[in-house]
DNA sequence: TAAATATTTTAGACAAACCTAAAAACAAAA
DNA sequence: TTTTGTTTTTAGGTTTGTCTAAAATATTTA
């Protein structure tokens, strides 16, 4: 097995890492890793060397880092734990979508494989996190669900809410007036040229929201 | 509220030096800490002493440490957070009795107040944990039970199983082929006189058990 | 394409939590 | 009560993960 134990601030590096990589596939920048961990570059340097001699990233001087095979594997495995902490968060303990991942951020440090595999089962092998992340499995596959945005939806059409991208205190506010959540059914029914304002049908009440509001809610067709 | 934030190690000592000092009534010896935390003397020093600048212990020098007040009331919360983390590591995930204490051991590092909070009332506020031991509720309060060992007993007299004292995996192993756990009831029916061994019946089986295996489980008088 | 700017790395320092070796204090035994 | 042994502390060192300041490299702009 590739398990390696990774303290906590390298498990937290081969994250974002793995974050900034979109899947493994764009080279990630010294600064990018710093700005997200807040981190100074001095210091991402050193850590990249110690993950590049692990072989979890390759790394050329002055030019940026890539993740490896075996770091992927482990990244999902750090995602999926945080994740499933999220959902127990949520669907257990009740906590607010909006306080659970600062907690999960902890918790996805407590390291023993039983321990989350029970915790799966436990949670009846959730697919998607309080958040509508898709949980990477014991293997770390991921489910890729085709996912769009509010506005890529013609008129008449309808989709399920299966994400919301924005975390913050303020946008969930919104989505709870607006009675958006997770699974919640929606119907494109204009298109606002003007501002590309969309406005939809939610619940059989009908609102019209911002470009920027739609962008960060992304849907599955039906 | 007197939550300063202790780290991982110092959150450790303050446990095993509570631990040791039995509710805070006794001094504890640098070399005791040293064997329970498998930490050179040395090293427990400089810990002691800066336990002992935030007033959470109180320490002469070549004499031993005595835990503060406020050094109990974290201890306590510490202690809580591990007991609850056993009651759902058991009765939820249901990990088996012996392998919980670990995780819990990582787990109860983990510390939001209103996770632990939470936890607690989704555990429906459970008095004991799954080794039989109190666990103190918010404000750091214990049910403190009147338990006694096997022997203990008269001729005659039962009681029910509350705690285990021993955690070890093979004394674990041996109540098992007793089949004694929390909540067993037992009757003693002799006391042999010899090596002080007692003869006990457990679920109408009746067997004899050493003076040593007898002092690791308490029993409360029914 | 040379100069200015931005990014990344190196060098050296620091705190936390350990360690070993040796000195100091205390306890026990002759 | 002196010697011997044990416990505790001090002194100095190491690793991990961070920092700042300065040097090296890359990129942008004039």
């Amino acid at each position: 097995m590739s398990n390696i134990n990774l303290s906590k601030s390298e498990e937290n590096y081969l994250k974002s890492i793995f974050n900034l990589s979109e899947f493994g596939n764009k080279q990630v920048t010294t600064n990018s890793i710093s700005k997200i961990l807040n981190i100074e570059p001095a210091s991402v340097t050193d850590m990249i060397k110690k993950l590049s001699k692990k072989n979890l990233i390759y790394h050329e001087k002055y030019k940026g880092s890539t993740i490896s095979k075996s770091g992927i594997k482990i990244a999902l495995q750090i995602i999926r734990r945080h994740r499933l902490w999220e959902v127990f968060l949520h669907d257990k303990l009740k906590f607010k979508w909006d306080e659970i991942h600062e907690l999960a951020e902890e918790l996805e440090h407590v390291s023993s494989e039983e321990l989350i595999d029970n915790l799966d089962k436990y949670l009846k092998y959730p697919k998607i996190d309080p958040h509508g992340d898709p949980i990477p499995n014991k293997m770390g596959e991921i489910d890729f669900i085709d996912k769009i945005s509010i506005s890529d939806l013609s008129i008449g059409e309808k989709g399920i809410v299966s994400r919301i991208i924005n975390e913050d205190e303020e946008f969930f506010n919104l989505l709870k007036k607006l009675d958006i959540e997770i699974g919640t059914e929606i119907m494109l029914t204009d298109k606002i040229e003007y501002d590309q304002s969309v406005e939809i049908l939610v619940d059989k009440k009908s609102v019209i929201i911002s470009k920027d509001i739609s962008n960060n809610i992304k849907i599955t067709k039906i």
